[in-house]
DNA sequence: CGGCGTTTTGAGAGAGCTCAACATCGGTGG
DNA sequence: CCACCGATGTTGAGCTCTCTCAAAACGCCG
């Protein structure tokens, strides 16, 4: 979803680049918001981490999205970011991008407009959460991502790293492939998971 | 949260007075997105239903609080809205709303940071949901929403609405919360609840 | 080749869900 | 005033499903 083109040139000489290694994090809960974070390459995601010191993914971002958009109002990050594979993220200071919102009508709406899909899709994915069966979740997600025949989906990293966005332990996850195959639901193919018996 | 004070006068007064009884649809999904509704009295829930017919609690707004942001931006409500209770809203129509952030740049500034701290309540959500175990899951909530002492909880409704909002059958949440009683953990004294363990 | 992370399969246990029965409370109407 | 009724609250028993712990095959890279 590439989110950012809103955003005017005055702050886009303000970003400053940051590289990260896998597992390297950009920002922790709790570290004070320094801006908007543009994903250039790379995926990142956003954590909390539970009493039991397990990671909850609530975002896995690509190139293109943008991430922390709350942070703006925010003093500090209210979860971790996360680089799962090696990553270049692009951050734009808080104070820049505020200060274009005065000026730039346009830029604030299009962030607005951001904000509200982004509340859209966090209600997707309490949804999501809220389905126990892993069978069900999995093709939920899998409907919900299907590519643009919508009966093909792209796995963006490996197989673990999607049972944590389905919070799922990646044992369920592979068993729950492996039943989805046998029963002749999907075909599996290297990255890419083909819906055989849903309609378009 | 009353976070509607943002609103000026000219969308006040275009705005619409509904009434529902306990359990009527204030919108379901699919409707065209009419605006932006403020509970005046009562409470009214968000929900998705799953393909089993079973409800999904996004959201319990209760007087004073917004519901329905995300939709200035969407052709239709993306959720079911239900009054839990009978109840009043007051609609303050899309194009009225949209308009008025055209004209103040404050209003809409408000809105945008509404919309953040939103997508911060969701996230909250997205991790209480995350917990598996029961009595871990009502223990979340009972801290999260202690009153101002800290210590004290008043549940808004029933507790079979509470167990909807937590993800929870009915059954589930009254054995936790015996189960809570018996090891000297709360009290309960009709609709409140007093955590005895907890630090302040 | 050796090592490390991912993928896969196995077995056991715990926890919440489901179905079921019953108690309790509030309102309604005879 | 009381019987009735529906919704909420409560407890019991069994079952299913995922989690957890374990172990092994596989793939990639130095």
């Amino acid at each position: 979803m590439p989110d950012r083109k809103w955003l005017p040139a005055a702050v886009r000489s303000a970003a400053v680049d940051r590289t990260l290694k896998a597992g390297e994090a950009l920002f922790r809960v709790g570290d004070k918001a320094a801006g908007l974070c543009e994903i250039v390459r790379g995926r990142v995601r956003l954590v909390r981490v539970d009493r039991a010191g397990r990671e909850i993914v609530l975002h896995v971002a690509g190139p293109g999205e943008t991430i922390a958009e709350a942070s703006l109002f925010a003093v500090a990050y209210h979860c971790d970011a996360i680089a799962s594979t090696d990553a270049m993220v692009r951050v734009y200071p808080k104070a820049a991008v505020l200060a274009a919102f005065e000026q730039d009508r346009g830029a604030a709406q299009a962030f607005t407009a951001t904000l509200a899909r982004q509340v859209m899709g966090l209600r997707a994915r309490i949804e999501q959460r809220n389905i126990r069966s892993a069978r069900e979740r999995v093709n939920h997600y899998l409907v919900l991502n299907a590519g643009a025949d919508g009966r093909t989906v792209k796995l963006p990293g490996s197989l673990k790293d999607l049972a944590g966005e389905l919070g799922l332990t990646h044992e369920a996850l592979y068993r729950t492939l492996a039943a989805l195959e046998r029963a002749g639901e999907i075909r599996r193919d290297g990255r890419k998971i083909r819906l055989l018996r849903h309609r378009v």
